[in-house]
DNA sequence: GCTGGCTTTGCAACCGGTTGCAAAAATCAC
DNA sequence: GTGATTTTTGCAACCGGTTGCAAAGCCAGC
């Protein structure tokens, strides 16, 4: 059925190393028979089966990306930059969608078994060992929007969520709110953990700004508004930094649904800044977080890593910056 | 590096044979040697290389997922469901993002030099001619969301654009609406040209209502806020059936920046159903386009003609229904 | 025309598996 | 225990490529 190497060098009247070579950059042919071969190859149609070549050279030109986040808008320009830059560099993704599955094992073996030349982890939930599962396998590995530690056992690429918490808090002082709060995604996210934290520790520096937290159950429109109604109950803070942006959208509702302006009565800032947030009729006050940056980044430290296995663990962190809408009060 | 067959074969002090035997469903091992190989395969943490067997077997288990949708929040959701529902059946996608690139013969390179064992085109903008591409390759292939013609060379899966456009304009007319219109999406999409024929031939039929026809240049909030902000200077219809929810929420915000109210002023159909729509904050009556549905019959499709690759193209159509929520007044 | 160096070519082994075939082993019937 | 039948096993060839190596071809210089 499919015209392979022998068919072509057959028709060439060469012999298969003579096509092959043609088809491998750098490889010795003279102009002559690669003339030969290219002609015969374009009659039949032929093109190199790049999995069979795999066996020999050791590259599948295949990387596993991976990921949980299947339900936040945000993932659809992370898969749109993830699948754009690594076609752009010739390589292909194997998609793995973790969404019900949590056991790393089973994605380790899958992907070795399609011998993936490394994998990239897109996700800030999943916790750091998941990643490292790959590294101890053998794989070339990146965790994206992963936390940071001091001592990677893996490449992280990402924001600096203490600075980000911290930041969400100095802006909230900055525009003169005294009662502020976080409201977190899932409390084991590590993402809401290091938010939260550098809110807090920011707003440790103001005492005579009250300061309260709570915590969502995921990141998603659906929690974030049944949290904020419920802080809407008791008395609410002033101004909340949210977990992220679609969690921003759904305390928002929440709040316009009490009747309660933004930001008159609440200011609200959310932190991604998700295609979304800029929607006219949503109008998100948020952070944003460098995705294309933090995208490229991954891909060019999954390719160091396959050509340098041993390379060292790096962190990669990128500033994010406010991005100034509708759901924050002007600055005094 | 890795662990192969042979090393296998040796531990267990069998031949290469009994071992692939072991690892292949239905072949003929004794209780006695299996047990030595899965002893031997587990203490050496071995497990098949899925691309060296696919090039006996013929079959690597790879589909490929192209798409060019990846700016419609709707598409998050389709890519879930395909990742998972391959994952489910044993299948790996191989994402292809065709955003940049519109040349089919590049795709269809690709995807056969990674020997896809079927390929699922996921876009309701691009030709016909784009998925009949890898079947004149004589790959398997399955349109998703695609254009159903009488006469259909692919498989074609997804929902009647005429009968949701026919549904459009009748839903309007029994709300009462005396002047409507249809706000579509890229003319040159076959979608939208769709929809706007159902919706102007089930208008016919009504010569009392006055219709009017736009478009947008694409399924985008921008370009649905756009175009109905220059409908607004003019003197507007009482509703719109937008050719999707992105649009939709786009003309909503128009609506709503301008000082009018919906749907008291101006009503709002999409189409889709995408998550966003249901947010309250957005709460966008709409026709809901069963994607569960449509993918599920997908994957069985692709996998049927992996199977039996001389079968029949045929066109599956999944009803549409209305969603009931708040840019549609009540029925009179 | 011969020698030496460099380039091009084909052979054959290999990558990690699968599978048809025939021999070996196990099972069965008597 | 024997012969016939069935099951299990290993050999060897193959899938579609790549690559080290040595032989062949080429060209320059003398």
């Amino acid at each position: 059925m499919a015209v392979t190497l022998k068919d072509v060098a057959a028709r060439a009247g060469v012999s298969r190393s003579a096509v092959s070579r043609t088809f491998t950059v750098g490889a010795s042919v003279s102009g002559k028979t690669r003339a030969k071969v290219e002609k015969a190859a374009a009659e039949l149609g032929y093109s190199p089966n790049a999995l069979a070549s795999s066996l020999t050279t050791g590259r599948t030109k295949l990387i596993g990306l991976i990921s949980n986040n299947f339900h936040n808008p945000l993932f659809l320009e992370v898969f749109d930059l993830f699948t754009a830059g690594l076609q752009d560099r010739g390589l292909r993704p194997l998609l793995v969608n973790l969404s019900d599955e949590t056991d790393p094992a089973n994605s380790v073996r899958m992907l070795r078994q399609y011998s993936v030349d490394g994998v990239i982890v897109a996700s800030s939930t999943l916790p750091p060992s998941f990643a490292e599962a790959f590294r101890t396998a053998g794989v070339p590995v990146v965790h994206s929007f992963g936390r940071s530690t001091t001592m990677p056992y893996v490449h992280v690429v990402g924001i600096d969520n203490i600075a980000c918490g911290r930041m969400a808090a100095e802006t909230l002082v900055q525009r003169g709110y005294t009662r502020v709060a976080f409201l977190g995604g899932p409390q084991q996210a590590t993402s809401t953990q290091d938010r939260a934290q550098g809110f807090l520790s920011a707003l440790a520096e103001h005492p005579d700004v009250a300061t309260t937290v709570s915590y969502a159950n995921a990141y998603t429109f659906d929690a974030g508004r049944a949290e904020m109604e419920r802080l809407l109950k008791a008395r609410p803070a002033e101004a909340y930094f949210c977990g992220d942006d679609v969690l921003s959208v759904g305390a928002l509702s929440a709040v316009q649904d009490a009747g309660l302006q933004v930001p008159g009565d609440i200011g609200l800032i959310g932190l991604n800044d998700m295609e979304i947030a800029g929607w006219q009729n949503i109008d998100l006050t948020t952070i944003r977080q460098p995705i294309a940056e933090i995208i490229d980044a991954s891909i060019d430290l999954v390719i160091g890593t396959i050509e340098a296995p041993d390379r060292h663990p790096e962190i990669r962190q990128f500033p994010c910056r406010i991005v100034e809408r509708g759901t924050l009060r002007p600055r005094l």
